[in-house]
DNA sequence: TTGAAAGCGCTAACAT
DNA sequence: ATGTTAGCGCTTTCAA
């Protein structure tokens, strides 16, 4: 190895001292000389000498590395966050290290592995869909290793946190539809395993008991991508009471689920409204274009690294934050805006 | 460090034997008893022992890892590369470790840096639309780095590539243009300081001649982005002779096209047909949905993972390889499809 | 003001 | 069959 790369023998050889002195004089001892220093430094320049990271890991046992676990990275939410990781960490002087879990549970244990065994100095995660055994999560602290989850989080732990207000959200998306005069809103649900599909549910719930409307079980049906919606909402739109709204858990199911009504022969949004959830740039590709409710994802990918790199570098140990990241109900073309009702 | 993580000394005073001797068992050297391997492994396993990265690295001089650097992760051509990339790096043992460049040469630099800093094995670049300076291509070839370019290279440097055959898949764009009755085509096309982008005008070009067809200099337009086809788009619409059919050097331009051409009282396919390339998701997904040329992604990103690990495997050395990936025109809704003319 | 020595965790050549 | 030693590149006492 080392071809060719300087090392601070090379450079303590070459000026006649030791490499100890040298490594002094880089980090301006002050019982270095300053002629010594300056020679050293001169050198360094010269030879274009950068301390070797592998090294200096091994000595402070941290590798200046986060690791990051996402189910899908070809998704516009996960990409966004992604990014905001990425650009804050390298301010911060950290390397990301990242794996896709591809909606695995196995993938998702492996990589834990993987990066545990990389050593890295801290992860974050947003668990898949099919997550219902944390021991994987466990060994990460058990390692000694923060651990932060961001959007798709894990209630089982006691970690810092950065999720959306994703009850909040859904209850804006909620109130909209009615405002706009939805009688019959249908929620395409997430999983109810996982904490966002769970607590979209429950702002759709709210926000329909807010108004004084009957929350209906057929109303709210599990349905959380493009090839269960494809089959689903045919089904919905040959119903004797049809929806006149239908609020999904995300962009892609309801984007499908648009194109599932004007297949049916119904219009959007003038038979029924719909509103999404991330609001990706593919929602305004659409047409007409999907109301959809902001998440932030840049944003989000932000604090998780913030909160990360707080707990690798602080010592005390503060009690676990969970960040909460405001949505927005931005509406476009998919839901009418008619009949304000406040 | 190491907080409760078990190092081969502990194994070995445990067992009280020396950590050399542990080392041997656990390679299975034919020169360690069996009773002694057995008793090795079984405190391994109980214990959980798992050798040091960094250790190992900084002893073997590699780190099994490899940097990737993409201009923008927020996009569907490059998350399925990298996706790609992921999965058979994953595989084949290795992690990976990614910066985004955001379009900056500045930032391409850096992260070349922040990369060889970190002893990656190898690195896979898709070099941003600014860049025209290469010298820190080159600082990685001087580090002894294998470096494998992918669908955005640099002709400068004799390297490992893997591209899609952009001149074909230009030209089998514009010849479903001309065979479906296109007269007028109009070419959206990248910076031609970059190699797709010459190569896709050049196969634009190319179909025209072959065709007995007219080139002509104004109707090849640089228009690349959203923002640009916005401002372009409306411009062309209010020519003389106007384009019957665009062919777009990817899929967000050819969208917005479409959106254009229709704020501009036209119709797509009727009046103007539309052609991107890279068959992103979101070419599924508008209306019409956009015919566009399907670069396969996710291949790109294996076929870059195997040629770079090869090459940081392999002692041999072999003629730099250039691996070309098919592309395949994918027709749907924004191109007619009647009168061929073959 | 400088240097020698030990050590981070592991391996490999060289004893024993 | 097992142990000793040295060394990967660096930092950090401790001694000179």
């Amino acid at each position: 190895m080392n071809k060719g790369q300087v090392t601070l023998k090379d450079i303590a050889k070459e000026l006649g001292i030791s490499p100890s002195t040298v490594s002094k004089a880089l980090k301006d001892q002050p019982d270095i000389s300053p002629i010594t220093k300056k020679a050293v430094r001169e050198l360094v320049e010269k030879w274009n000498y950068k301390p070797d990271p592998i090294a200096l890991s091994l000595k402070s046992g941290h590798t200046k590395t986060i690791g990051v676990i996402v189910p899908e990275i070809v998704h516009y939410f996960f990409s966004t966050v992604i990014s905001g990781i990425e650009d804050l960490a390298y301010d911060s002087g950290y390397h990301v290290m990242f794996c896709q879990s591809n909606e695995s549970y196995e993938r998702e244990v492996k990589s834990v592995d993987a990066l545990l065994s990389s050593r890295v100095d801290g992860i974050l995660i947003s668990v898949t869909k099919v997550t219902e055994d944390f021991r994987h999560f466990r060994k990460i602290r058990d390692n000694g290793i923060p651990l932060v989850f961001f959007d798709r989080i894990c209630n089982d732990l006691d970690t810092d946190r950065v999720v959306v207000d994703d009850e909040v959200g859904a209850f804006d998306a909620v109130k909209h539809l009615i405002s706009s005069g939805c009688k019959n809103i249908v929620h395409l649900s997430g999983p109810q395993n996982l904490q966002i599909g769970k607590s979209r549910k429950d702002g759709y719930v709210r926000a329909l008991k807010f108004f004084d409307r009957p929350v209906e079980e057929g109303n709210i049906i599990k349905c959380d991508s493009k090839e269960e919606a494809s089959t689903v909402v045919p089904l919905l739109m040959k119903r004797a009471i049809r929806p006149d709204g239908i609020f999904a858990v995300n962009d892609l199911t309801a984007i499908e689920a648009m194109k599932m009504i004007k297949e049916c022969g119904f219009d959007v949004p003038e038979d029924v409204s719909v509103v999404g959830f991330t609001n990706g740039m593919i929602s305004d590709i659409t047409c007409p274009t999907l109301s959809s409710v902001e998440q932030h994802g840049y944003q989000i990918g932000r604090e998780a690294v913030k909160l990360l790199i707080n707990r690798i570098e602080k010592k005390d140990d503060l009690p676990s934050q969970t960040i909460v990241i405001k949505t927005e109900m931005v509406v476009k073309g998919s839901s009418r805006t008619n009949k304000a009702i406040h």
